[in-house]
DNA sequence: TTTGACAATGAACTTATGTTTGGGTTACAA
DNA sequence: TTGTAACCCAAACATAAGTTCATTGTCAAA
């Protein structure tokens, strides 16, 4: 990695200090940790590359915090476990297929067997109680950019805010659907992903939220 | 889990917080920190329950360090089960957008910064060095159900076999797709992901396969 | 040689943060 | 009642740990 042999020799024993201490303790160390393991004794020394390192994209700090600090780059021959703890996979309930003609439903039978697992960064910091997993079965959500198979990742809600793409329950057509979100007042207009088709307008009682689509996973064979 | 309803409201709500902190922060919270996310207003109130989830077997305390925490302990999130999992969460460079128009450089500068954190799952297998990732731009794969945004997983290959969706550079047409391919011996079929669309056929020689799709991965706002 | 940017120093300083103390409440058994 | 255990509280305390500053060394450009 170039980028990274342009450091100095100290910071550079700071990084690999900084990712074997994290392994180590789960926690960063601090500043006069890193001083002495890389013979530095004096603690504005290494507050002044680390300073040099987060300029250089390979750290970040939290001013005034103790042990505020990240790895937010790879480093050569390191673990990495800073960047890889700090995102997490989450089990999320697979809790069964969405088909047209059918509801969903959203209060499942718990069952961990029937997980699937997923980057936490896929849920946009939505609460992981609230967080399901559907599988698509059928052609049905073609307009929906969804294909037989795909994954939907849902947040469980009966509210949903303009723009928002939402698994809705439509009882005049008797069908769950996908669809982008948008309130106008006197109808809701549901708006498929797919920009080269047009809308469908239904009257908010007829419209039934059961959740707000957080993310979409294809697996190919 | 059994253990973790023994504990009481305020200390699994410790749990939640130290695992929600440490994902967005990269380091243990301070015990001020937590008291003030979970209501509790005396440090000792929080350091006695803290030896209680040390007790308990759900933490590890470094004494006398600031935030000398570490969570040991997967914590069930209601009917979610947080995995801190290093070895099932691959990071995969992103090599950068794919559009119409322009072929793929398969054989990018490694930038570890720009990767993709996503489930080994997901790769069906695949020897993760080959692994590269995506992003579309516009909507030109939306005959591949692929919209805009979406990030593309794909093993680096330059062969294809018949069902594979690869991404291919067309020089005839002067652009990179993603397609389902066949080869019918004298000519190959190209076969957009969506059902009512019919396929494109060409030459072998000016079809190049650069990837093949593992998997599609889609995240709404 | 002078200049200036960069790097290093160690001590003083400030504040962030863990620990201790002395005292509360509640529930329950003896 | 008394005692005991588990839990909770506020404030005082001690120290862990980040920041600042005046000064010095190094080295290449002018």
């Amino acid at each position: 990695m170039k980028e990274f042999e342009k450091l100095s020799e100290r910071q550079r024993n700071i990084l690999f200090f900084m990712d074997h201490y994290m392994t180590e303790h789960g926690f960063p160390p601090t500043i006069r940790d890193i001083g002495a393991a890389t013979g530095i004794d004096s603690t504005s020394v290494v507050n002044y590359n680390l300073n040099k390192l987060v300029d250089a994209g390979f750290l970040e700090r939290v001013a005034s915090k103790s042990r505020g600090l990240r790895l937010i780059k790879a480093i050569p021959n390191g673990r990495n476990v800073m960047v890889k703890s700090t995102d997490s996979l989450l089990r999320v309930p697979h809790v069964g297929t969405i088909v047209a003609g059918h509801p969903v439903n959203v209060e499942p039978e718990v069952d961990h067997a029937n997980a699937v697992e997923v980057p936490q960064q896929w849920l946009s910091g939505v609460d992981p109680k609230d967080v399901f997993a559907l599988t698509v079965h059928g052609d049905s959500m073609i307009d929906a950019m969804i294909a037989d198979g795909d994954l939907v990742i849902l947040r469980k809600t009966t509210t949903a805010r303009n723009g928002d793409m939402v698994a809705v329950w439509l009882d005049e057509r008797n069908e769950t659907t996908l669809k982008y979100f948008y309130d106008e007042g006197s109808r809701i207009r549901l708006q498929p992903a797919n920009p080269t088709m047009g809308p469908i307008f239904v009257d908010y009682r007829h419209c039934q939220v059961q959740g707000k689509v957080l993310s979409v996973m294809r697996r190919l064979k």
